[in-house]
DNA sequence: CTCCAGGCTTTAG
DNA sequence: CTAAAGCATGGA
């Protein structure tokens, strides 16, 4: 089945490429998109994007399809500041997308003091060796892995795999939500959930904000990481050093849109906008 | 060769 | 409490 939604606020590019998802390959008119155990074919032709998909609901969901973007990117630009105004302009199709709590815990763990190819490598790798065999348009794919399965792996096979001195963060946290599971997580106020996280090895500030903000759909997390560190002192003149100072600057100037402004930022200053 | 990448944990002061 | 060292890997 497909979804249509206009291509002026939902551009594959865009909201793809701005570092949110770390599962997606280029694929004919646009891109393999995958999600837990599923996947999408998502391209644009003229003022449409369509979604090929076997889960309608499921990925009206996942691409934040109920949510009016024209009204949040007014906003953005509404601030006077230029690099937000041109991430907002030139990014006016990247939409935030609703993606797995448990998915996005390992995902931004591996994240960690890394670059996005070898991030999305390590990802592969793991879901390869340890997810389920699933097929889409014809081509073989592997599922995002249980934390059953991902806990069963242990330390060695995620040194194994490349994943540097990661391996026994993903080891104990894997283990940890095989015994304990996370529903206890979503009822959390934010700042609660993100205190909680805290507790997880591997997760620190810069995680558990983009775990809260694309697992928990929680859009008033700013993480800050080395780009948005870098925007801050290029393009806002700030003088703050220390990364929990500058994400309070950031959740007080941008309040229940941080999450959104945090993405065009992003995306802005990587695109060298 | 050094520096850096969507930082965190551990240790020292 | 804050500051800094140490950490695997691969590409520029």
């Amino acid at each position: 089945m497909t979804i249509e939604y206009e291509s002026r606020y939902f551009s594959p590019r865009d909201t793809l490429e701005c570092g949110q998802i770390f599962r997606f390959t280029p694929f004919e008119e646009g891109y393999k998109v995958f999600s837990q155990d599923k996947a999408c074919y998502v391209y644009t032709r003229g003022d449409i994007t369509y979604i090929e998909c076997d889960d309608r609901d499921y990925f009206y969901n996942f691409f934040d399809l109920a949510r009016d973007y024209s009204a949040i990117n007014e906003r953005a630009k509404s601030y006077n500041v230029p690099l937000l105004t041109r991430g907002a302009e030139r990014g006016a199709g990247l939409r935030l997308l609703n993606q797995s709590a448990e998915e996005m815990i390992y995902s931004f763990i591996i994240s960690q003091n890394n670059n996005i190819p070898r991030i999305k490598g390590i990802i592969e790798r793991i879901c390869r060796a340890l997810g389920e065999e699933r097929e889409f348009l014809g081509e073989k794919y592997y599922a995002f892995p249980s934390s059953a399965a991902l806990a069963g792996a242990g330390t060695q096979f995620y040194k194994g795999i490349g994943a540097g001195y990661r391996d026994e963060y993903l080891a104990k946290t894997s283990a940890r939500i095989k015994d304990e599971g996370i529903d206890m997580l979503y009822a959390l106020p934010t700042p609660e959930l993100k205190k909680r996280l805290l507790t997880y090895t591997g997760i620190g500030p810069k995680v558990a904000d983009c775990i809260s903000l694309f697992g928990f759909a929680r859009r008033e997390c700013f993480p800050v990481d080395t780009w948005i560190e870098k925007l801050y002192h290029d393009d806002f003149g700030g003088t703050l050093k220390d990364r929990n100072k500058i994400n309070a600057y950031f959740c007080g100037l941008f309040g229940d849109d941080a999450g959104y402004m945090q993405q065009y930022l992003f995306y802005a200053k990587r695109e060298n906008l």
